[in-house]
DNA sequence: GTGAAAGCGCTAACAA
DNA sequence: TTGTTAGCGCTTTCAC
């Protein structure tokens, strides 16, 4: 099981083997044989499958302008929410024929930058953008190449109009608050994420929006974290600290959310006995453990499969009547409330 | 912020702005430009800037017959085992300036066949396998289209000469059999996955040992599952009903141990007073639970790290002493024993 | 120091 | 029904 061959067989190999020229090698090959005579359309197809014959994507991008690729920008995909998500949009383009590229930023902004640079010059058709903070240069260089993209989940300031897939929280965390409440819960915390990131900012209001409501608000229940299940851990403690009759945590994702049930039971805590708490996200994870996390779900694989097919869409210039499209977050009750 | 351009630079825009022709720009923006005039130099730096050039490398890779990509062959990325290790594997092709394409199989060898001839149709340099089952027609392709391969974690049969990175288990597998042991466990139950995959045989062979050594194997005591967090539970509950007194279960991997965990929890067992649990892999998760997982631990990045270095270093033609990585798997004590 | 020319493997008019 | 031709954007000798 060596080394067999080491020249990569072209168009050219087959035409020759069969005696025509490759334009009609071509043409069989992508299935434009209308007027192909079955014989040498099925010598060519023979040989070809001899060869073991693969076409040079490359040199037919050239020429067709278009790669049936298309990229993805994600802030962190160590991140289980994103992971999910880049999941589900690989998933739906496969299902479309079209084949992905990853691109990792970390959250900065020089390697999201440099990421649109290798996308466009791999001629994507077109980039799923989860952006993790303002690009104005990115989406510039997007538009300036003319090449299609979407955003997803995070808004950019000022790029609102931009087609994108956006998940509204509002009525989920309200149902959250709610919840807690006719549990019998009234000190209920927040835990919330950068206040650069609009998504989070949206998460919180409604908090705080509902708690009024019930008037049971209080702006010192309200943390700040960068969101982690090291910093879940750490705000949890500093909270149980704090707020020693706390009876409720509400975390701006799953992954505080479980840093924070590691701390509840470390310091003897019974979730939900003695506090509910509830994540965000509803990542597969949050049904690992054990009580399983209450959570506002998002649904993570309708917005990856709505972000590739609007962008499949936007790609062939499909007419469509409205290119943001709006999901809804709903309250998932399980075991820690 | 609209569309501000449609039409792509190209070296010949930059080449007739700057009164040069293209090779010289091609000159310039490769760096191999120690002949060409400073002036000329900046002039088309400069010019390039401007337009906002960023290279085809389609074209590039068409004369050149290398991408700079590498290809990575992956059965499930949903696996989080996986997906950690393609993320080692990512992050170290990206510190030596190559990109990746993953592809994932879903464990069905059509899938990839289609992966494999993707990549070779995009003209990666090199692929990284780690492989579902037995794949000869997917390396007889690479070997024929002349890519380079490594092999990671599972042992293809009848292809042991392959360059791979491979990570033992026997020491680990045998050292947490005898953490039980000492700990006062004798009823120690084994969850083993298929038995197509060498590496599952691998390690319950090392339990067998251990257990036959200390003298308290029981044949009984080993049940096989398709490792999942479901099938975790679900053998778990059979293993507390068919054995009640067992006091310790070594599981194949930490998906189906955080499942025992789940499952024995449910049950009213408190690990690890009760009950003591081993998991394999130490994929980041195992300790986002409490108890935290004792486990055999992979060292996944390093095995990532060493398949992408591997892989390079074979591209390059670097001449190597050894194409076989071995490495090594190690107890982990945590919570749950 | 820079240009001219050829060609990578393929597609797409247009001819024949 | 098939061949001829041109060219995608780039790199790379070899001339000048």
């Amino acid at each position: 099981m060596a080394q067999v061959k080491v020249k990569k067989p072209t168009m050219l190999d087959i035409a020759n083997q069969v005696g025509v020229t490759k334009a009609t090698v071509s043409m069989v090959l992508n299935k434009k044989d209308e007027l192909i005579s079955p014989e040498t359309r099925d010598k060519i197809l023979k040989v070809a499958d001899e060869l073991g014959y693969i076409p040079n994507s490359f040199a037919r991008s050239l020429i067709t302008k278009k790669s049936g690729t298309i990229g993805i920008i994600i802030p962190d995909i160590t991140n289980p929410f994103f992971a999910e998500i880049a999941r589900a949009i690989e998933d739906e383009a496969n299902r479309l024929q079209y084949n992905v590229i990853f691109c990792n930023t970390d959250n900065q902004v020089p390697k999201e930058e440099s990421a649109i640079r290798l996308l466009i010059g791999k001629l994507v058709d077109g980039v799923i953008f989860i952006a993790g903070g303002t690009s104005e240069t990115s989406l510039a260089l997007l538009n300036q190449h003319a090449v299609s993209f979407v955003l997803v989940d995070r808004y950019i300031p000022g790029c609102e109009d931009y087609p994108g897939v956006y998940c509204m929280s509002d009525d989920g965390v309200m149902d959250g608050v709610r919840h807690l409440y006719e549990k019998g819960r009234r000190k209920i915390a927040y835990v919330r994420g950068p206040r650069e990131l609009r998504v989070f900012e949206y998460r919180v209001n409604a908090y705080k929006e509902m708690m009024t409501t019930l008037g049971i608000y209080d702006e010192r229940y309200v943390y700040e974290v960068l969101p982690s299940l090291e910093a879940g851990i750490a705000v949890t403690e500093q909270i149980a600290r704090d707020v020693p009759d706390v009876d409720g945590i509400i975390y701006c994702n799953d992954m505080t959310a479980m840093g924070g049930l590691k701390a509840l039971t470390r310091l003897g805590y019974h979730v939900p006995r003695d506090i509910s708490i509830i994540g965000y996200d509803n990542i597969k994870i949050s049904q690992f453990i054990e009580p399983e996390l209450t959570t506002v779900a998002q649904p993570i694989a309708e917005m990856g499969e709505a972000a590739c097919n609007l962008l499949i869409n936007i790609i062939n210039e499909v007419p469509l009547k409205e290119q943001k499209i709006f999901l809804y977050a709903e309250l998932v009750v399980r075991g820690t409330s």
